[in-house]
DNA sequence: CTGAAAGCGCTTACAG
DNA sequence: CTGAAAGCGCTTACAG
């Protein structure tokens, strides 16, 4: 049985191909007798028909398909622990609307930029962009343009929809908890720099948890990682070796806190008897550490399911009410913060 | 500036369309004036023109896609570990031969297969298929079919293509280490139940650098591990409580690993002093356990590549001298072995 | 070496 | 409610 196309199952139905295409697209606003219709369907059915992607495109002079573009930055090793739920998130969405994903991998060096070319050639009818660079002016001139695109994560001083995470209610959360254990000195190590706004977030989220319990922030407990286990390591031992050691940190990363808990190890010092610890993310490892890690768990299927349902509304035209999404985090509970025991 | 057409650019450069397209794809066997073929890329690149994917699909007949399918099974822990670099593989691979990377994501529940429409409705030219069912039937008749099909582990008992780690070369690899280190007495926790290749390869290996090195296999020494830390909680636990207590472990998967360790710990045991370790696969977290562990890397973004490329061969009905391929694995040397001090 | 023309398999105004 | 026909923008024999 070679592949069948809209004439033949026409032909065995009894109907035109516009009414195939019709009944198959379920076009709306237009009325076919239940029973032509299930002739139709019937008839597909028979002929294992399958309309061909390229040709619908091309008449219809839509893709069917968004475009996942993952930007490999410094923050790769955090991206990556989220990548395939988010992807799983994105695509579930994408089929739901009988939508395709188109995967590309961009790195730093690349010359050339994905976007255009798949934009122009039509390869894809929008972008889901994990991690822009603020200094890709590709990217902007293509929004520039119209095109539809939703990022994941910000890009600071644009007006591109974005889907992220709360990154203050989910920092302010964390040292409340640290804060409600009875803790006063709590320290913090960033998750990266400040020049990203994810640590820039974090940050506001432990400041106002402090400043909302009435504790002073002060300089001296606030370190900065920078998205790698070593980052945690000597940003963590800087502040074992303060005076006064705090008696709680609150790592804005799993991963940078990966490294604090070898450097408290090292040390000799145990957690959480005489350092609590909460981090930010919760990848996989953070419910296996030892003790395990108390963090903030970052919704990455949600994330992903969210900006592909939000490209394919602007890719309809239809009215999105909110292009910035904040989505909520939660508060997973383990043994690091000395609130549990352990619990494999 | 709206969109051009091959019509515009040959309009410009004064040549036909035939032209056009011969110059752009680079067709061989056809000699075009070096004049001629300036004067098309000028043009083209003066008008900015993108052949339309869609059009070109529908007259050539192929889509210029691959399909990855990420199957979910019980192994997505360990899987969605190297995805994020498996993914950058594939991609890679194919943008360098042209091709764009279509996603699908397939949960277990899902009533319809993807493969058939995906297939069929020629949005793809191929399939890599991550972690295939060997129950999956439409996988199979699909591949009776001739349609390109690359395989990212093995489906036991077919003759699809496929691309897999040495896993049996990567086992004996860290048992011989232990060995080499002075352990006799060396337990074995798997990754998962035997049913799954990749178990019984990575048992196989470890067998065999016993056999060589004249160790005796025992039965007692031998756990099964099932996918997560859970498992290697329990399967070590029951090593640890052995009347006579294996020196050294070899645990068939990082994240199984994790578990592992916990145990050792929770028993108030030292690694490495009290027991070695050695995992498989080399996950992110495996540099920062405490102590880091020694295990045996996965060449995850080799993997992709290499699926991808021979996809690609496959597709252009090029010769592909072997069909199955296994790759090398490494040995990391950390510190759960006892063969190095914390390097972080 | 290059052009005119058919054709890929759909969708979509446009009639009726 | 449904059909005939044009058209989407390429590629590819086929001529010349």
């Amino acid at each position: 049985m070679e592949k069948a196309t809209s004439k033949d199952v026409a032909r065995l139905a009894g109907v035109s191909r516009t009414t195939v295409s019709l009944v198959l697209n379920n076009v709306p606003d237009v009325h076919i007798p239940e029973e032509t219709r299930q002739r139709v369907l019937e008839a597909a059915r028979k002929l294992d028909y399958y309309p061909a992607a390229a040709a619908r495109s091309l008449a219809s002079g839509k893709s069917n398909a968004i475009g996942v573009v993952l930007c490999e930055g410094q923050d790769k090793v955090a991206a990556d622990a989220f990548l395939p739920d988010m992807m799983r998130g994105i695509a579930d969405a994408a089929l739901q609307h009988d939508y395709t994903v188109l995967f590309r991998a961009v790195s730093n060096a690349d010359p050339e930029s994905p976007y255009v070319r798949l934009a122009r050639g039509k390869h894809v009818d929008g972008f889901i962009i994990s991690a822009p660079r603020s200094d890709d002016d590709k990217l902007l001139t293509l929004e520039e343009t119209g095109f539809p695109i939703v990022l994941h994560g910000r890009l600071p001083g644009s007006d591109i929809p974005f889907v992220d995470v709360d990154n203050i209610g989910g920092a302010e959360k964390a040292v409340k908890h640290l804060i409600g254990l009875g803790h006063t000195r709590i320290a913090m190590i960033t998750n990266a720099p400040l020049t990203y706004t994810s640590a820039k977030a974090r940050l506001k989220g432990y400041k106002k948890a402090l400043e909302e319990a009435g504790i002073a922030f002060s300089e001296d407990l606030l370190r900065f990682g920078s998205f790698l286990p070593e980052s945690g390591y000597s940003a963590m031992s800087v502040l074992l070796a303060l005076p006064e050691r705090p008696t709680a940190v609150f790592v804005a990363s799993d991963v940078v806190a990966l490294g604090a808990l070898a450097a408290i190890h090292d040390k000799g010092l145990k957690v959480p008897e005489d350092i609590a610890i909460v981090g930010f993310d919760d990848i996989f490892a953070a419910a296996y550490t030892i003790p395990s890690l108390t963090t903030v768990r970052l919704p990455a299927y949600k994330l992903g399911w969210q900006a592909a349902d939000m490209l394919l509304k602007l890719i309809r035209g239809e009215k999105v009410e909110n292009t910035k999404v904040f989505l909520d985090t939660e508060l997973i509970i383990r043994q690091s913060c000395g609130a549990r025991k352990r619990a494999l």
